[in-house]
DNA sequence: CCGAGCACTGCACAAAAGTACAATGCCCCT
DNA sequence: AGGGGCATTGTACTTTTGTGCAGTGCTCGG
């Protein structure tokens, strides 16, 4: 299956490119195209240039496009990594980790396994069971919905305003407003709220008490 | 420390008050209080008068207050105990447990513990290391939201609207309004999209791309 | 008793969000 | 060639949201 690399550092690309024969590397998480259930797909992000804020931003992208998602960092960290996990991802490395390693933590993570670096498994280990599965139920409405579609719904997941939308893909706020209108349609929401939080996996109740 | 349990049936209560002697029931989970850091309470929800939205819901709201929740069923599931623990929950048991059970449990959630019954356990780590910890980073800034500023912002990350929310809560639309305006500014976020989302945990970005 | 904080509400208004109806252009497939 | 799906946008309109200003009543602590 073919990886897909999101990194804006070209000199990394060649490291990867050892590691893997299939492999693509783009600049952002949106021209990475998805992974529809059942094939499983591999993301790997480098984090390097972005601080924690964009990190995330792109790791949930990611995860909503149906990605597995190995992160990578330059300063890898326990909290760091926690997060990471924490928001799905599947695997934690360093960025200049060796091909072998890469090829390594591919296999585990694309048979459905979560890959960190040992001492960080040691230490969760050690965390009295305090884990949690994740089955990180993505909603297969999403893959009714177009790219532009979902562009718009990733952005609304983060909070954005119609205007912000229209800013960041350069499109009317009215083209906004068209894409919103057929995605609350097609996810069975009613309003940008619960798009938002139906992107977050979270259920939304509007009949309790 | 002080339990609570939330529970409709008052046969239940007996039975729970023979396990602790500090303890207090109640019907509702707004009705449990919060419990703000640094001190640890657990609330023990009886989940088996409810349907799956409805304990998600009381799940969530219980969490949102500081909370370490310990969901009883009446028919305990591997499927269900997993949703539970990753919505949150730090313990699953059957609702007529023994009292000396509830006690252990007591111990290994109230220190950071996960409790679950002991086959789920075998079976959660036969998943091939596919854990997350769970620090459950329950935002400071909502112990400075008041009981009633809580309640409306509870209902927004449920996805309610304005309307829904003041039949509730069975106050004016003006109420709630002013409730949330006041949310906005406590928690630093721009409208109730930011809201339901900050409740949830989920970072909001307003500058990314 | 008095002030502070909280809960509640009305009126008015501005700003978003969302919908209805309509239209253009592109690409792809039969 | 023609049809269908997608992306785009405009005008106009309704609904929801959110704020400003103002005021009432309650409770609690000094």
């Amino acid at each position: 299956m073919e990886q897909v690399f999101v990194s804006h550092d070209g000199a990394l690309r060649s490291r990867w490119q050892q590691a893997f024969e299939d492999c693509r590397a783009v600049p952002q998480v949106a021209d990475a195209g998805r992974s529809n259930a059942p094939e499983v797909r591999v993301l790997w992000l480098d984090a390097s240039a972005l601080d924690r804020v964009e990190r995330d931003a792109r790791l949930k992208q990611a995860l909503l496009r149906g990605f597995r998602v190995v992160v990578m960092s330059a300063t890898p960290s326990e909290q760091d990594a926690f997060q990471c996990l924490n928001l799905g991802a599947t695997g934690y490395c360093h960025v200049e980790a060796a091909p072998e390693q890469l090829r390594e933590i591919n296999v585990v993570v694309s048979h459905g396994g979560l890959w960190m670096l040992p001492e960080l498994v040691q230490r969760l280990m050690s965390l009295s069971l305090r884990v949690v599965p994740r089955p990180a139920p993505r909603r297969p409405e999403l893959d009714h919905l177009t790219a532009r579609e979902l562009m718009v719904a990733e952005q609304v997941a983060l909070g954005a305003s119609n205007q912000e939308i229209a800013q960041r893909l350069e499109i009317s706020e009215r083209t906004v407003k068209a894409h919103l209108s057929s995605t609350f349609d097609k996810l069975g929401v009613r309003d940008r709220v619960q798009l938002a939080l139906a992107m977050n996996n979270i259920p939304t109740v509007t009949s309790v008490n």
